[in-house]
DNA sequence: CGCGACGTTGATTTGCCTCAACGATTGTGG
DNA sequence: CCACAATCGTTGAGGCAAATCAACGTCGCG
């Protein structure tokens, strides 16, 4: 039931839906109860669901053909995560979204979603509003990608996610930040 | 006025508005004329436009306190194109966005679009639709980014915008790959 | 023509990876 | 509750991809 409630926070930060499409969008969603280590997105199969966290953490990462991962987003407490090119191209998945601890998630179907988003413009306006930051988000990341040594993009992370750093796991960080995890330990030793 | 009509093709790829948004919508466009090296947004200042580019090509980067320079996106006919970051929260921009070629552009006005949104639903979805299709395609190019070497990423590169390598100088080119011109130059070779 | 911007090429350096071995921690079954 | 394996992080030696620095060629343009 709270995790209803911390979405729709979530959801007044930037519009004001009234009751009834409140209650609409409600009707759409599905709390599910995640362990830890468990898929919830695998390449593949088309990507149905979109995910609210309400409690844990997750990691959406890509298993290239050698057999290397690279995290592609971490999501924890009130964060949005799903192969997102899957979820809007309706198309087979090509990541794994994985529980890093036991958790709680809220989940909504895109077919849902959409006749929601026809049905309450608001929700149109709302969804429109998370993907241009989303998409916002994505740029910065790749400025730093493209610019930054490997210690400044640790640093920067640090900075901006003090609690995710001591929340996953080395090796994850590691593949999210484009090094390998050797050289995440010798950076973080040397400080 | 065949600009109009491009963009107006564009929007009916995702939806179909009616004969009043339609026009609603070209009464907020300003199709304005820029000459190549010409800037069209500035660091400092708050990005007010959004840009259909009708003709030219364009590119938006960074420069960083060291003087480099990190191209974050190209644009050529049909895309979109602006400091999103500083548009979408309309705070002062921390990019350039630089002509290329000499060329054609619809610019639309931040408050015009948000209350074209509000009235027209239709456009609420037509935006949200591309900005979605934008972080999608960020999500692949953060993922390039941290998995592939940097003839990989040519390699890629080249094979989704041939047009493009052709068109934009070789050091904005690396610049956005995340390279050294120099190195570009190397790859480029051996080929 | 001559200057400045752009691309090329080579010599050298370095940031980061690879590989391999070794602790520390966790969890699992006996 | 302990023993053992598996997982994860650490450390070091060596190697490679890509950066840096510098010189030179070429083209377009004032």
């Amino acid at each position: 039931m709270s995790g209803y409630y911390s979405l729709l926070q979530n959801i007044e930060r930037y519009v004001a839906p009234g009751a009834e499409a409140r209650e609409a969008f409600f009707s759409i969603l599905r709390e599910v109860v995640v362990k830890k280590r468990q898929f919830i997105v695998q390449p593949g199969f088309v990507c149905i669901h979109q995910s609210y966290v309400v409690q844990g953490s997750f990691r959406a990462f890509f298993l290239s053909d050698q057999g290397v991962e690279h995290t592609l987003q971490f999501a924890v407490e009130d964060w949005f995560i799903s192969d997102f090119n899957s979820y809007i191209n309706q198309t087979p998945a090509s990541l794994f979204v994985e529980a890093l601890e036991n958790g709680r998630i809220l989940q909504m179907a895109h077919d849902d979603v959409e006749a929601l988003c026809s049905r309450y413009p608001v929700f149109e306006r709302y969804f429109r509003i998370v993907a241009q930051k989303s998409f916002a988000f994505a740029q910065r990341r790749i400025l730093s990608n493209i610019g930054k040594s490997a210690e400044q993009r640790y640093l920067e992370f640090y900075e901006l996610y003090p609690d995710i750093v001591g929340r996953v796991p080395q090796y994850a960080l590691a593949s999210y930040l484009g090094m390998t995890p050797e050289f995440l330990s010798k950076i973080r030793k040397r400080l």
